[in-house]
RNA sequence: GGGUGCUUAGCUCAGUCGGUAGAGCAUCGCCCUUACAAGGCGGGGGUCGGCGGUUCGAACCCGUCAGCACCCA
């Protein structure tokens, strides 16, 4: 039993198996139903609080009961005379449309009580049992305006005719009892099974009842002062200012819908219940005096000075405590030394951007913005960033009780299946789920979790991160980002390996010659870096990651390094030196672009790294965060890349397709190749030969022999791999004809595309134009490739 | 009951301005090539949940239906 006010929030209400009680209420005075009788049946969920009935309600057009309106029940077992009352909120169709009013224990009944002036009937104890004659609870007269204090509730069990075999029991075993008496009586018409929303405190599970209880709240819903002095409620001072924020975009939620979310709850709040029973938090600054009257200052001495009161009046100080959202709401002010105006609140208040998600928009975020912008002026924060929430494999929140939960360290240490089952299926609330938590666990994760690493974990969620989403934590992909990490490592050996204590370019005197490839990987680190800056901008994390990744893997290990190799193993001492200072200070920027996301191997690898790109420094912490220098931008050294990685891809394909080993150096002829090419050739030769391995490369005639040979087309140039008698003749057919059957798809949507006429005058100029082009192009490729078929077929 | 989001490759997910669909993992083939086999190179795999509409053109815009998830009552 929690024994303390608890917020909405903090319920829960699930649906479960529960009983319909039928239970038939004697009418008094004579009365009769239309059928002749002397009872109208009442159908409970909760037969238990009918000891705090005050009423009986019937729908106000029930042709049934309106004979029956102002006349009288005698509530079974208390022997009280209650009313039966009209009320609209009745569901004619639910049980016998006769409801018990309970108002002192339901939302709903509470409602009604009010609209009919009912007395307030409290039944339980604070420990939920029924109440005995010694409690000072039970009725509160209807003159219950409030404020009110317990101190109303004047009558005893006794005077309520609560029978005293009930007294002092649970409610659940009041229950049992209460339906042994009404069955011994007659009095249970029937029970049915039913389903009933039953709600929980999120915490502990235990039911929660709705109990009248003296609480201090913030006022957030009216117009004016509550106690009547000029200036403006709280719906003026408080609610409405923190909608406007938003609605202004002084403080905008990322992603935007999330304002939504922010607005509705503020529009539909209800004013704030902030003391708790609790001893945990801080004490409500609110003192007593033997009379009971209440005064509220900081402390004792002020209360004294405040209120002019002498020294040896007694005051005892409120036991209760604040709500813990309610002292959290200042987090933003206090962290700076709020309320008095340091150089801190001045700086950093408001702050830039909140990290939250969004299970605590309304807890914590609304609250701040609430009661920081009330207490300020300016509001706490300009920016929400609402992130999703890890789920299971399922799409299901994690929780303790349903197995489900991933622990952070078990994904960076790993752990075995067995340990895992057992962690997930000890100590469990209801123990009667291990053998189904078990089940799922061994199905999600068979082989238990591998260890990835902080780094890894890190990484992957901010690659998960995407925008409006939650996400479904995927081990492979965490997976994926740990070779990541080794990646980088090793790439950082390969560097390491060539370049520490030789000379990297540091000094800017000597001469530096830069490959191709070094203007390449500069010039794509700029659009990276730019990228970047972007994805940072717009809190797209899983962006960022994905171009980190890319960039650092695919171009500058997979082609880069490689592309390095000749120079740092056998170039010129300039060349040597401008492939060095390249190798090392674009991945000591990659680094530092990387770093946020991989903090560890990051700075580990930078503290080697950084000296070699000239750079000093205790951290890679403290690092400036790389920015795009464009003049940097090479688009000349990026076509010559691209254009030489098409180059080595086809020499590459024709390797894997007609199995040839990647070892065996290989004679290429090139025919048709234009000018640009055989520059590009020219220049690029050594790499080519390098990467591709090639040992002789021929340049053909226009109308020159060709031998036989396996062919790759870039552009309309060709690639030609003389098979010389090795050619196997239905390998290079089926490889030609799969090339051929793509384009030719392509080229017949294409070109229907181009002969309508809808499309020739509808689309935009640039767009006909691409396509035109494009259409040349295949038709260019088609033709190639269909004259490399015959003389293939030919041999 | 009201609201929000989602549905894209076997799995987990990107897809910006409407202009021929991408990544990681998994999978298939070759390779222990002196940074890296937790790797390299190459390949295969998708009627973008269904239906209808707008448009020269739709994964993307509109309508509708279905399924899933979450929030509020």
């Amino acid at each position: 039993m929690l024994q303390t006010a608890i917020s909405d929030l903090e319920v829960v209400s699930e649906e479960e198996n529960g009983k319909l009680w039928h239970i038939r209420y004697p009418l008094a005075d004579g009365a009769k139903t239309r059928e002749g009788l002397d009872y109208i049946v009442v159908a409970t969920t909760r037969p238990e609080t009918m000891l705090g009935d005050a009423a009986v309600a019937v729908h106000p057009e029930d042709e049934r009961y309106k004979h029956l309106v102002g006349k009288f029940v005698e509530l079974p077992l208390c022997g009280r005379k209650i009313e039966i009352i009209e009320d609209e909120f009745v569901e004619r169709e639910f049980g016998t449309g006769c409801v018990k009013i309970t108002p002192a224990h339901d939302f709903n009944d509470y409602a009604v009580g009010q609209r009919h002036g009912l007395d307030l009937i409290n039944v339980l104890t604070r420990e939920a049992k029924i109440i005995g004659d010694s409690d000072i609870q039970g009725r509160l007269r209807s003159s219950y305006v409030a404020p009110f204090t317990m101190e109303d509730f004047a009558d005893s069990a006794l005077s309520l005719g609560i029978p005293k075999e009930y007294w002092g029991h649970d409610r659940f075993e009041a229950r049992l009892l209460i339906e042994k008496d009404l069955y011994s009586r007659g009095l249970i018409e029937k029970i049915d099974d039913h389903k009933l929303k039953v709600p929980r405190g999120d915490r502990t599970g235990v039911v929660v009842e709705p109990y009248l209880t003296d609480q201090w709240f913030v006022d957030l819903t009216r117009e004016t002062r509550h106690d009547g002095k000029p200036g403006p409620g709280g719906l003026k001072a408080i609610t409405e200012p923190a909608i406007r924020v938003v609605e202004d975009g002084r403080i905008k939620f990322v992603p935007e819908n999330w304002s939504n979310t922010y607005f509705h709850w503020l529009r539909n709040i209800q004013d704030w219940c902030i003391s708790r029973q609790l001893w945990w938090g801080h004490r409500i600054p609110a003192w007593y005096d033997g009379d009971g009257k209440i005064y509220v200052a900081r402390d004792e001495t002020e209360v004294r000075t405040k209120y002019k009161l002498s020294a040896n009046l007694a005051l005892t100080q409120d036991e209760d405590v604040f709500d813990t959202w309610f002292s959290s709401d200042i987090w933003p002010l206090a962290t700076l030394g709020w309320p008095q105006a340091t150089p801190e609140l001045k700086k950093f208040y408001p702050s830039s951007v909140l990290v939250t998600g969004f299970d605590i928009i309304f807890f914590w975020i609304a609250r701040m913005v609430m009661m920081d912008t009330y207490f300020t002026g300016e509001v706490p924060f300009r920016e929400v960033y609402v992130h999703g929430l890890i789920r299971d494999p399922e799409g299901q929140k994690m929780s303790k009780s349903k197995g489900n939960v991933l622990d952070p360290l078990d994904l960076v240490d790993g752990i075995s299946l067995e340990d895992l089952v057992k962690k997930r299926t000890t100590g469990l609330i209801k123990p009667e789920t291990a053998p189904k938590i078990e089940k799922a666990t061994r199905r999600d994760y068979p082989n238990g979790i591998a260890p990835v690493g902080v780094d890894a974990l890190r990484f992957t969620f901010a690659a998960l991160a995407s925008p409006g989403r939650d996400i479904r934590f995927d081990t492979g992909r965490a997976e994926g980002y740990r070779n990541f990490c080794n990646k980088i490592w090793n790439a950082a050996r390969f560097v390491l390996m060539n370049c520490e204590d030789q000379d990297c370019g540091a000094d800017a005197a000597l001469p530096v010659e830069l490959s191709v490839a070094d203007r390449w990987i500069v010039s794509r680190l700029q659009k990276v870096e730019a990228e970047t800056a972007e994805h940072f901008r717009n809190y797209r994390f899983d962006l960022l990651a994905q171009s980190l990744y890319q960039f650092i893997w695919n171009e500058y290990c997979d082609w880069y390094l490689e592309l390095a190799k000749p120079a740092v193993l056998g170039g010129s001492d300039t060349a040597k030196r401008g492939t060095r200072r390249t190798l090392v200070r674009v991945l000591e920027a990659s680094l530092r672009l990387l770093h946020p996301l991989m903090p560890f191997v990051t700075e580990e690898v930078w503290q080697r790294v950084a000296p070699l790109a000239a750079k000093r420094g205790d951290t890679i912490m403290l690092q400036p965060y790389p920015v795009t220098q464009p003049e940097r931008i090479d688009e000349a050294a990026e076509a010559d890349v691209e254009w030489l990685k098409a180059f080595i891809l086809g020499v590459r394909q024709i390797r894997g397709e007609m199995d040839i080993s990647p070892g065996k150096p290989l004679q290429l002829l090139i025919q048709d190749a234009n000018t640009v090419d055989a520059e590009r050739i020219a220049r690029m030769r050594g790499i080519i030969d390098f990467i591709a391995r090639i040992d002789a490369l021929q340049l053909l005639e226009q109308g020159a022999a060709v031998p036989q040979s396996a062919t790759a087309l870039l552009g309309a140039m060709k690639i030609l791999v003389p098979m010389a008698g090795l050619i196997d003749k239905g390998a290079e057919l089926a490889r030609l004809d799969k090339l051929i059957n793509k384009i030719e798809g392509d080229l017949a949507k294409n070109e229907a595309r181009l002969a309508s006429e809808k499309f020739t005058s509808g689309a935009p100029a640039a767009v006909v134009e691409k396509e035109r082009a494009r259409v040349a192009q295949q038709k260019q490729e088609l033709e190639t490739l269909q004259q490399q078929k015959t003389s293939v077929s030919a041999l």
